[in-house]
RNA sequence: GGGACCGUAGCUCAAUGGUUAGAGCAGGGGACUCAUAAUCCCUUGGUUGCAGGUUCGAGUCCUGCCGGUCCUACCA
């Protein structure tokens, strides 16, 4: 069979935070599955990027204090570092603001403009004048122009959930200034997607390129209807490319990002005296691009339809995985979930994630969750239990003679596991790494109770079994290698380590096929050690942030540290001051301490608790609260909270809402309501 | 509000429409003692989310509910 050519990318990770454990899903899948390309003699290059433009990293490196360019260099730094750390092998790792992603840019620009699938048209927005930049909608804030709450952001409210505009915002204040925005009109650029539907149904419903749930979703979601024209350019200031011919425009982040694929392939090619075109242009290659679900729609609809506009190969296949949840829920960086790559290393081997990940992904999208004591139960039996376990029980007994000359007889084992490896191949190939991974665990198994079966040990006290012995241990080793190299692609320190031992090339899927005889047996070393409880704890003690400590520690030592605590910045960055009121308006809200009396679920409603509240004697008053998610009704029953106690009564879809409780807190389950001092009654006033 | 996906043992997952729904881990019992408290044998555990339908036959296909995840929102 001649050796395919194939071309595989992972999503950019975004040059604005570190690499976590959510990243290393993707990457770790990836690299197994090119691992395992390169293992079955294929040619393949895995390239990759930082994607290093937009407003975020503008905004970033601002706080930081330094330029773009400097801000960028140091993420992209981190991130090799940790993919390193991990054993994620790219062949080349560049950066979208590189002159290659530049030159490869105007190049497909060309060519859209060509297809005349570019048009202009004009968009309003808020514009900061103070940070002399247009907002995006997350970066404005107000109050919703349908229920009057305040601190909205600026496409939607999440007390109401009105959608609008955020030029409809009343009182909008930009989150990075604190400026007041004024509206401002500029050009943008859009390509023209429904020119490319025919071709986009084609290719997204072929059922060769994609999942097919994937395909199903694209179909029902976007394609029933008229493709949206895509906005891809924004006015300057932005960091990220100039558009030629419209001064101060630049490429969107969207739209160079995708490209840097390309351009990080330039590189290797530069560097390989390799010629572009046959990556990207040669239709025998074959392109896999590996991404989350999140990032769909920009890989399956507008990326596909740039290449095909601008002539190059499509994807062979996008393969789309799901998110990673810890312990059941998303990464949250107070409950120490939110585990950075580098923190993970300073603790853990990075193969136990590597065969832990693998042996828990399958071809679809479904979400994994780490769950920790699965994670080490998991490790410590497949891999140090059953796997290492063959070779720790047989090697040190020939460490002194080596393996028997010809390889004997196994009663079939050997050629069992051979034939097996086609089934782990086709796993592997499909990205059903969990199958691969159990189909291999049933050979350890049986490697093992082979071992039973034959007491290499009781023929070890007897000189006359020698040869018995040498030929038990041949066969038990030959089996252990035999797993190694399929697990090579997860477990590729392993199998270094392995190469050293039996002194077994191991770099080929197919010494699989074929025992190894005669040859020396090394010193045997622990070839991995178990996990310890005690790290893992350690890894997610040191994953919380300091005021999670410090509020874990106790209510009575807390005091102690939070007398000079280490509060982030980001709250009061996350929503900036208000400005300034006088105390007359202040005077106009009358909040006031109330007793919960009740407290229920509202059926269909998805944030709301309705909330019964006494002002003391018969004053009671009915509140719908958006504190569903952080609150279970049935502890807050009887505490007291503050209320605002004379705002506008407001129909809701489940009724009438007399009032609002005040909480802090960023929203979701991050909602913390307020309650007095001991000794607060209810229907005092807050002053 | 719309859409996609998921729901199988305590947990993680299998099962081309075809025997009595299977593995691993965890739990219980035993064996072994070479091996990193590893391994091997036996074993407990299920109304396949619920209700209908199609079929000789449904975990699997269809419809409707319920629950979860995600995507989107004057769109789909």
């Amino acid at each position: 069979m001649t050796p395919r050519r194939i071309l595989v990318t992972s999503a950019l990770p975004y040059a604005n935070g570190p690499i976590h454990l959510g990243h290393l899903v993707e990457y770790l899948q990836t690299d197994i599955w090119v691992r395992f390309q390169k293992l079955r003699g294929n040619q393949c290059i895995y390239v990759c990027a930082d994607d290093t433009h937009g407003t975020a990293i503008m905004i970033s490196a601002k706080k930081a204090g330094v330029k773009e360019e400097e801000f960028i260099a140091k993420m992209s730094e981190e991130h090799q570092r940790d993919f390193a750390g991990f054993g994620i092998e790219f062949d080349n790792y560049g950066s979208t603001h590189s002159e290659e992603n530049r030159v490869l840019c105007h190049e497909v620009w060309a060519a859209l403009l060509e297809a005349g699938l570019i048009k202009e048209k004009d968009v309003t927005q808020l514009f900061d004048p103070v940070a002399g930049t247009f907002l995006a909608d997350r970066f404005v804030k107000g109050t919703c122009p349908n229920c009057k709450s305040p601190n909205q952001y600026g496409d939607n409210c999440d007390k109401c959930n009105a959608t609008y505009s955020p030029t409809d915002l009343i009182d909008p204040v930009s989150a990075l200034s604190g400026a007041t925005p004024e509206l401002r009109t500029a050009t943008h650029l859009f390509v023209e997607l429904e020119q490319l539907r025919e071709f986009l149904i084609e290719w997204t419903q072929s059922g060769e390129h994609l999942q097919p749930e994937v395909a199903n979703y694209l179909k029902g979601h976007f394609l029933s209807n008229p493709l949206r024209d895509w906005d891809i350019s924004r006015p300057g200031p932005y960091f990220g490319f100039e558009i030629p011919g419209y001064p101060d425009h630049y490429w969107y982040v969207w739209f160079d990002a995708p490209i840097g694929y390309m351009a990080s392939t330039q590189q290797w090619c530069d560097r390989h005296g390799e010629e572009f075109d046959t990556w990207w242009r040669d239709p025998e290659t074959e392109i896999h691009h590996f991404i989350g679900k999140d990032i769909t729609y920009f890989h399956t609809l507008f990326w596909p339809g740039m290449l095909k506009s601008a002539g190059f190969n499509l994807p062979t296949k996008v393969h789309i995985h799901g998110f990673l949840t810890v312990a059941g829920e998303k990464m949250s960086k107070s409950k120490g979930t939110f585990i950075k790559a580098e923190t993970y290393l300073k603790h853990l081997d990075p193969a136990y994630l590597r065969y832990y990940y693998a042996s828990k992904l399958g071809p679809r999208l479904d979400d994994l969750d780490l769950n920790f004591e699965e994670f080490q139960n998991k490790v410590n039996a497949d891999l140090v239990g059953k796997v290492i376990n063959i070779a720790s029980r047989c090697a040190k007994l020939v460490h002194k003679t080596g393996l028997s000359a010809t390889y004997p007889e196994d009663g079939g084992l050997f050629a069992a596991g051979a034939k097996l490896g086609e089934e782990i191949a086709a796993a592997y190939e499909n990205c059903d790494f969990a199958k691969a991974t159990r189909l291999i665990m049933e050979l350890a198994d049986a490697a093992n109770l082979y071992v039973d079966t034959q007491t290499p040990w009781k023929l070890a006290k007897d000189p006359d079994q020698a040869q018995q012995l040498q030929d038990v241990c041949t066969v038990t080793l030959n089996l252990f290698r035999q797993i190694v190299v399929y697990l090579a692609p997860v477990l590729p320190r392993l199998a270094q380590r392995t190469r050293e031992l039996l002194h077994a090339p191991l770099a080929s899927w197919n010494e699989s096929q074929t025992p190894q005889a005669g040859t020396p047996v090394a010193e045997f070393k622990h070839l991995m050690k178990r996990i310890d409880p005690k790290d893992i704890l350690a890894m997610i003690d040191d994953s919380k942030e300091p005021e999670a400590k410090a509020l874990e520690a106790g209510d009575k030592t807390a005091t102690a540290a939070a007398h000079h605590p280490a509060d982030s910045a980001e709250p009061l960055l996350a929503e900036p001051l208000a400005p300034e009121c006088s105390i007359d308006d202040f005077a106009k809200v009358d909040l006031r301490v109330a007793r919960v009396l009740a407290a229920v679920e509202v059926p269909d409603a998805r944030k709301l608790l309705k909330l019964t509240l006494s002002l003391g004697g018969e004053e009671t008053r009915t509140v719908f609260a958006g504190i569903k998610a952080a609150y279970q009704p049935e502890r807050l029953v009887g505490r007291l909270v503050i209320m605002v106690a004379n705002l506008a009564p407001r129909q809701m879809k489940f009724g009438l809402s007399e009032g609002m409780v005040t909480a802090a807190g960023a929203g979701g389950t991050e909602v913390f309501l307020l309650s007095p001092d001991e000794g607060a009654r209810p229907g005092h006033r807050v002053h």
